[in-house]
DNA sequence: TTTACTTATTGTATTATATACACTAAGTAG
DNA sequence: CTACTTAGTGTATATAATACAATAAGTAAA
């Protein structure tokens, strides 16, 4: 991956909202937010950020993010898309925050631009690097109270990321290459909550002659092994239907 | 409308892409670029840009984007959506844009982050404001060569555009309050391009119990009036369907 | 080997929507 | 009253949505 040499430009960032699915949930990919060793300042708990970094003079951004992102899996073949910008004056302005800024040396005042990305993978893809800072899987349902404003781009990421999903093939982004039909149909009640029957979802991704069978079964599981599908985008580019899907 | 006394920050603007409709094609605001007069720089032709400003300190993106709308249009009550954006080195480069930011006394080095926002409204209830610069409608598709990187800040807004429109009922806002159903279809065949069945669509659009018929017709038209009709967007709220109309 | 257990897989009937297609109705203008 | 223009409508067929329950194919334990 591409290794900047030139400076990081103090106000504009980029954050990663990195949704790793492991076969039951949606987790977030979150970093500690420490101060560094030798800042004297015992009142300083450590707690969790999104991942994120500040854009090198000379990158654009997609690179920044993508470079976020490799940094922490060593991945960098995988669905990124950014999702919207968070700008507004008073965004990192609660005390910790402000005093997190001054520890790093950075001026508190300057507002800072951050372009927001969501990327999305399975968890068994991915062995966490360690880059200084603890970083770990939190199911996106039981995240806390996270530092900056990155509880509320965690939850615009989670719309877009409904949104994307309503009308886009990406759920497949979330699982393995091979999967079975039961994980895709979970994927997609987990995220949005709810239950399909599952003869009606399976007669809906039938339709859908991107979801290829393979001639491969589940292994190792102590009952009826599942068939494999994999998924084509470019039988997908080739087969879908153009407009009259739309909404008055 | 919010007049900010603060400074402008320099690094952060929005551009918006200001949509009108004038019941037959799609049109898109645009901005004058100039030099002041005393300027002595006889080589700069003027040209045309995306309507834009850099954003106020204290004052939100969001702000800005309606401020600068409202500025040149005097409406404040519309449809404006963050949809992209711009921070790549090198999208001012151009010679030309490079000329301009040195004669109005900006860095030309300095890296500006662009916050793209889309707006729609019916070019017949807009008279334009003169803000010291000439604006005009001009229909999307004879848009030449823009300032800046605003060719592409364009395009990205009509796939936005298109993309929105195909999920959510915001053709709406390019229409007058009170429409035709043939108007409506107009709208919907011109941005995506293609011809509808007048029979199909209107059933479509029968089954939408938040497109709601009048007491009321078209006047002063040579030929049978048409019946009006309004959008609801409380009766859209609570009869829109959820799920299981998605792609897998 | 048999039984219990677990998950995978499949079909049918009903209703709703998509699509293709052409004629009549209600105005104005001359 | 005739010509012109746009508004408005119905039917038949194919595809998709929805509701609903029994059988199949494995492993594990008795």
């Amino acid at each position: 991956m591409l290794e900047a040499v030139s400076q990081l430009n103090t106000y504009i960032s980029v954050d990663c909202v990195v949704f790793g699915y492991d076969a039951e949930k949606l987790n977030v990919l979150l970093v500690e937010r420490t101060l560094s060793d030798d800042e004297p300042m015992p009142d300083f708990q450590p707690d969790w950020t999104l991942t994120g970094n500040h854009v090198y003079e000379g990158e654009t951004i997609k690179e920044a993010a993508t470079r976020v992102v490799f940094n922490l899996t060593g991945i960098s073949d995988l669905y990124l898309e950014q999702f919207k910008t968070f700008a507004d004056p008073g965004r990192l302005l609660k005390p910790k925050d402000q005093k997190w800024l001054r520890s790093i040396g950075k001026n508190p005042e300057e507002r800072v631009v951050s372009i927001g990305y969501f990327a999305l993978l399975a968890t068994q893809d991915v062995s966490l690097k360690w880059m200084g800072r603890r970083v770990k899987w939190t199911p996106v349902k039981k995240v806390g109270q996270l530092g900056f404003d990155h509880n509320e781009i965690l939850e615009q990421a989670m719309d877009a990321l409904r949104n994307k999903m309503k009308h886009e093939p990406i759920g497949f982004g979330l699982l393995p290459e091979k999967f079975t039909l039961t994980q895709l149909q979970t994927v997609y009640e987990q995220i949005f909550d709810t239950r399909f029957d599952k003869r009606n979802f399976r007669k809906k991704v039938n339709r859908m002659k991107y979801v290829i069978p393979l001639n491969e079964k589940q292994k190792g599981v102590p009952h009826k092994p599942a068939q494999l599908y994999m998924f084509s985008r470019e039988v997908f580019e080739k087969t879908k239907k153009e407009l009259f899907d739309f909404v008055i």
